[in-house]
DNA sequence: TCGCGATTCGGAACGACGTTCCGGTTCGGT
DNA sequence: ACCGAACCGGAACGTCGTTCCGAATCGCGA
């Protein structure tokens, strides 16, 4: 374990210590990556990601050896907004309502990345570092939330904070890039939410 | 649309005016088929269940020209015997108890079939005919039980029964071939169903 | 300014996969 | 027993992820 300054604690892009040209390409290759994923899921295929950066696969895996380290890449930032949105709602409304708000704010983030859903659960031994990645992120926040609403009393059924986040992603999976599938999703998760609110059996 | 006695409705093996040979591959392929999808889920190479049938790819491209008609072929059995089982458990218990029987009979059977609700949802229009099968089959089902436990006031919430059948197959996605997996995602459906319990909002 | 070595680049190459294709074989009615 | 139709098997093709290495490039020290 060599102590070397890294920028991200997932194996992405190391931002000290690399020549100009290399800091240029791994850049270009995130964003083209976003782009991508965006179009075609996370499952599209390296060697188009490759060609929109104008660069070789061999430049690809160079940077992210692990195709998940690429996925890391592009959504660390959109996570990280995710996780800051669960504090601002926490201080402007009550524990109920902030735990609805934040899992309806987790859902739209995942309902729009085809294919995130699917490879965390693929079963993929290469997706594990991201799973692990979102659930250091995320498990925790959603822990907050659920015992903020249990303490209040707006929700009476104490669930697992990952097996909640699991759930909430897995039911969001839905009929590829199609429109207003979206709804359906958002349906079953409110579905889910309002199991919380039954009481225990 | 001619009109030869087709065996089953999705475009699976025709039993009738078939050379012996033709038959007794075909049967041994869905045999294949079936351990093959047990041990390794629905996205096994076809290879894998050709060489098991003794067979070369060709035949099994000659047989189930679609890679959902074998999958149908494989799983209309067990899907029949869960439509029958709903028939028991309505006569057998009152509709809310039914309701919960029959969904946690559908999440056993989704539950150990490895990649099948990916699949389904892949949005790769191969699958079209089998999640249409599926449909045919299931949602009529949940209909009737969602209506029963509605009209005895078991439930408040009346939900659309194919979205709550989507979701309750997206639910059992979850980690691989792993075993004590099949907890987290049965404890993750009783919340959905309890959340038909709650009041409407 | 120049040179040289470490670093990085690009794409050819490999193996696995799904799918198609066709020459050889086998069935089964006559 | 014969012959055409139906069927079989696996070679072959295109795509994908991933690895590998000769060639090109950068940037530090002189």
């Amino acid at each position: 374990m060599s102590a070397v300054s890294r920028t991200s604690d997932d194996g992405a892009v190391e931002h000290r210590r690399m020549r100009a040209d290399a800091r240029g390409n791994a850049d270009a290759l995130v964003e083209a990556a976003t782009t991508v994923f965006a179009e075609a899921g996370v499952a599209a295929p390296v060697r188009t990601i490759a060609d929109r950066a104008g660069v070789g696969v061999g430049t690809l895996y160079r940077h992210f050896p692990l195709r998940s380290d690429l996925i890391s890449a592009v959504f660390r930032r959109e996570l990280d907004a995710c996780v800051d949105a669960a504090e601002e709602m926490e201080a402007a409304m009550p524990p109920g309502e902030a735990l609805d708000a934040w899992i309806m704010r987790f859902t739209g983030f995942v309902a729009t990345k085809q294919g995130l859903a699917a490879a965390l659960h693929s079963g993929d031994t290469a997706y594990e570092p991201l799973a692990a990645a979102f659930a250091t992120r995320l498990v925790p926040t959603l822990e907050r939330l659920l015992s903020a609403a249990i303490a209040s009393g707006d929700i009476s059924r104490r669930v697992d904070a990952a097996e909640f986040l699991a759930a909430v992603a897995n039911l969001c999976h839905g009929g590829g890039p199609s429109s207003r599938a979206s709804g359906r999703e958002a349906r079953m998760v409110r579905l889910l939410l309002a199991g919380l609110r039954s009481p225990a059996d």
